[in-house]
DNA sequence: TATTGTTATACTCTATAACTATA
DNA sequence: TATAGTTATAGAGTATAACAATA
């Protein structure tokens, strides 16, 4: 089979696609005997690191809208990761059990792997450049979610 | 409403997917009024570049399963934007017509605004990392996509 | 009036397995 | 046997609109 020639490979939005997707694959292959899936393996960690959080507020910090935390969290609940208790009528503080602590512990240590595949490929100076570069590109829109 | 820490802001993975998102976001926003969607345009931009190219080779070249291909080429020959001949019994060569040669010409356009809004944000040098890291991301795990 | 959580729904992209017809 | 294209289907993430209950 012929090679094409790709005139996207000069885009910046499209080397960030393409990477970020090798980056996701290889994160999902990371959990994959671990029966998370990204979106809730995120959703725990920002919950075990602020106790009594509500949903609105995890949703904000890691950039899914309210509507697509509901099936999240509802997961992360039957599965005994996490507990809510009512604040007032309309808000649930949200924690995590000592099982669900115990799952944020055993995730980290699978980031941890998955990380290093990737950063040991950069030698420290682009890899202090691209963690200082990708905040910044987040900001190139206004109100860039939501 | 608090604002919560968040110590995935530490994590390459992380952050390459949150600036990918806002990145995407700004890009199909360009694309709102010009009904095509990101993987349409991209298909449509490979085989300008590339006549007479076979779909599993446009596949190939940026990274979508050639089942997934299949709805895709679909999409932009109903919009007459791409024709095909047939090669032989199982091949068949991709070209782009006159007006699918003005509608990638379009798009080439409406990409240079989008890029230069996130190019514009990052000072040069920094700019060259970025385009030199991403590459090599992807080479971090044998077999990345496919 | 604004906010929190919820329901329902649709869209985009991705993944796999299995089939056909050809080479 | 391997390849090109196809079909069918499932999963994950995201988006919007609208609603109830509450602040």
């Amino acid at each position: 089979m012929a090679i094409l020639t790709n005139a996207l490979d000069k885009l910046l939005g499209y080397q960030m696609r393409r990477a970020t997707a090798v980056l996701m694959a290889d994160f999902v292959r990371t959990l994959s005997d671990f029966d998370m899936r990204p979106a809730e393996v995120t959703t725990l960690l920002v919950i075990a690191e602020n106790p009594d959080c509500s949903q609105s507020e995890v949703g904000e910090a890691i950039a899914i809208k309210r509507a697509n935390m509901v099936p999240i969290i509802a997961r992360l609940i039957e599965r005994g990761l996490v507990a809510r208790t009512r604040v007032d009528g309309r808000s649930l503080a949200l924690r995590v059990t000592p099982k669900g602590a115990q799952q944020a512990a055993e995730a980290w240590k699978r980031i941890a792997v998955h990380e290093a595949r990737f950063r040991d490929r950069l030698d420290p100076a682009a890899l202090d450049t691209l963690l200082g570069a990708l905040p910044v590109l987040r900001t190139a829109v206004d109100d860039p979610e939501g």
